[in-house]
DNA sequence: AAGCCCATGTAACTGGTTACATGATTCT
DNA sequence: AGAATCATGTAACCAGTTACATGGGCTT
């Protein structure tokens, strides 16, 4: 049940409504970490509520409830970072494509590579202008905020792909020479 | 629905029964790309023999039923692979972990990503010697097969994870110096 | 004969996605 | 006035997990 840890984690940062809490698992933890749409955020702010984990702190002009994360929300959120993960399962269907490209004969291959190591480096590069917006706005000698170390995770993330890709390229390439 | 194309993308090195499939799901796949236990797998290899993408191509003696990938199923495959994969959605309760460290203390910040990084090291490690293993079990000259490429995928990403807990701990240590 | 691994299945439940539904506020 | 965004919710369906259930074959 990691969606309610994902959402006392954000919730931890700074109260917030459901909708807001939609779009910041949408921009900074879809991709890498969880997802999930407001249909199944709304009835979980509700259950954790009825369970002392979250609290309605606020309610905004237009209906909107600001949640914020109980002294027991808090407790338990640090009780699940500190609790043992033995052996994640993970989803990524990125990565299993990965896994599969096996699957295809040489040629289709090298396609495939070709456009993931593209995909992957788009995706670095755009990660590293990101990078640059946040330490431009954070004043010089200021220690960056978290958004900083996460968007740096991002672009490793997506180097590590990159890199990978192409040193299969360099792999098939060099048993192809080699068979000649 | 992305169970079908792990599952296609298997049998389609080699038929393989239910029971198969779900170990090698378990030992190659869960931890970076899926995962599935046996109570999901069996039921969609039924669906993907009605659907025609799988066959029974043997039954072993204790009634195992031996699947493997029609033609269809192929092509399937390949147009999975080849689709577009926008801005696919991922889970990963360790990275979930990573993008919650702002929700704790200081202190436990670094306790938390000191043991992060020790865990990553252990996997990336461990996956060393799986490389070793593999590229000694395979005659000099040879090109070695997709395990050999799955498992370097694996090292790196423990890598990657490890040396960001690490740039982690010393930017949290120079903001620490810098507010002295 | 006992214990382990192979091998398959179903049922009940929980988590997650898609579609439906509504309405207020702000911007152009 | 119309469009975009804010804001919340439910219903139906599909995917995934846990628990229950069974039996053959191999090794000691």
């Amino acid at each position: 049940m990691s969606l309610r840890h994902a959402l006392l984690g954000l919730l931890a940062d700074r109260p917030q409504t459901g909708y807001d809490l939609t779009k910041r698992v949408e921009e900074t933890l879809a991709g890498y970490a969880w997802n999930a749409g407001h249909s199944q955020i709304y009835p979980e702010l509700k259950r954790m509520t009825a369970d002392g984990l979250a609290e309605v702190v606020d309610e905004g002009s237009r209906g909107s409830k600001v949640y914020g994360v109980t002294e027991a929300g808090r407790a338990e959120l640090r009780r699940w970072m500190f609790s043992p993960l033995g052996e994640a399962p993970a989803r990524n269907e990125f990565v299993l494509r990965l896994f599969m490209l096996s699957s295809l004969d040489l040629p289709d291959v090298r396609v495939l590579a070709e456009q993931m190591a593209a995909a992957s480096d788009r995706q670095a590069v755009e990660l590293g202008h990101t990078i640059k917006e946040i330490e431009d706005a954070t004043p010089a000698g200021q220690p960056h905020g978290y958004a900083r170390f996460a968007a740096e995770f991002g672009r490793r993330w997506f180097e590590m792909q990159r890199d990978w890709a192409r040193w299969l390229l360099e792999q098939l390439e060099q048993a192809h020479r080699d068979t000649e």
